[in-house]
DNA sequence: CCAAAAGTGTTCACCTTACACCCATGC
DNA sequence: GCATGGGTGTAAGGTGAACACTTTTGG
């Protein structure tokens, strides 16, 4: 018989900052070598009959010391298969994403980084941060789980455009943006404002998840 | 330690047949328990080390007894991941495609079988084909390995449509198609045309990958 | 009033879909 | 000639990008 290859499943975890304006990334410090101190994708073996969203819950609760409450969806992205990935063996790296509501986190928290501008990672984690971009980026609009994972049950115009910047790479024209929200089934446009920023300018409109 | 799960790898092994004018996926009755002797979509599980094209080729050759060489390209799908999908146990199934060709295949082959008219299979592999289906429908044109993988070096206009429709469901016009293949890169339209079919009808045009 | 930022309206390019009509073959 | 089926041309509708101009805020 075969010997079977161990199954890890690294998390994008993504959480929106209206301060910073940007979706930042969840990573954290290995405890243990390999590549201990360095900073990783949360990560865990996959358990005997685990479902992945479980492992992916496992690996940002634990490894990034989220509460389990503030996990609020997660996918599937893709799996990378270099036998050399892990120095300790072959080990196949199943990558999931999971939104993070912000509101519901403790403020020990780990490091997030900008996802625009992550620092060196440990393993093949930069490979997989960089190939799973555009598929985050696919995502939006099109998943509604992920969008509003990401963006909360309520968010406005100004948010949308950070969000859309930060996974894409380039903001679109608000105007244009209204337009592609007004299509995205479930979303509508409340007659609502939200405050303006501090610099000033027209508050934007808020939008909600008509669910 | 956590006790690992085991990973099998599913291919949606498919062929292009000219004659019947339609795309065909390779099943093979299982020779072991569970669902012996029903059909299943050909999967090992996957080695230590082991790649998963290599471990998709190495399904392809074993279960349908189609020769290495045959094997035009391969490429990943999704995982499915309900514990309860094989009796035996929690097993991850990674599905990939896998493209044969079909001018160097043996002649006492496998079951072939219209993607668009597959039979009831063993595990969740209905559920798998069904899934995927769409997935692969989207790489057409998109993803030249398979596309040229599916067709060919060379192939008609006729070809074109036949496999269009067998992957997406429905047929599109032949002048549609010819814009859209003309701006697909690395792909032209060349000055030859090939023989009408039996019934008549105007001679297709040939095209060419130009790599 | 000025700067900032979102919203409205409009235009242009492009792509997709659809179809009428033309052409090349087998019978 | 007739049926078959791909190729050419063309027009309508939709999508996306770009931008001028307006509106609403803070200072």
């Amino acid at each position: 018989m075969i010997e079977s290859t161990l199954v890890s499943v690294d998390v994008l975890a993504l959480r929106f900052d209206p301060e910073a304006r940007a979706v930042l990334l969840g990573i954290a410090p290995r405890a243990l070598e390999p590549f201990a101190g360095e900073l990783a994708l949360p990560g865990v073996l996959l358990g005997k009959g685990e479902r992945l969203r479980d492992a992916a819950r496992r690996a940002v609760t634990g490894k990034l010391g989220v509460p389990e409450g503030a996990i609020s969806a997660s996918g599937q992205l893709t799996t990378f298969d270099e036998p050399s990935r892990d120095p300790r063996g072959p080990t196949l790296s199943i990558a999931l994403w999971a939104t993070v509501d912000a509101t519901k986190l403790t403020d020990d928290g780990p490091a997030w980084t900008p996802l625009a501008d992550v620092p060196p990672l440990a393993f093949d984690h930069d490979r997989i941060v960089r190939d799973c971009r555009p598929i985050l980026a696919g995502h939006l609009w099109r998943d509604t789980a992920f969008t509003a994972g990401l963006l909360g049950r309520e968010f406005t115009t100004a948010h949308a455009l950070d969000v859309t910047e930060s996974l894409t790479g380039d903001r679109p024209y608000p105007a244009n943006l209204g337009r592609t929200m007004e299509r995205v089934p479930g979303l509508e446009r409340t007659t609502q404002h939200a405050a303006a920023l501090p610099k000033g300018g027209r508050p934007p409109s808020v939008w909600r998840w008509t669910s």
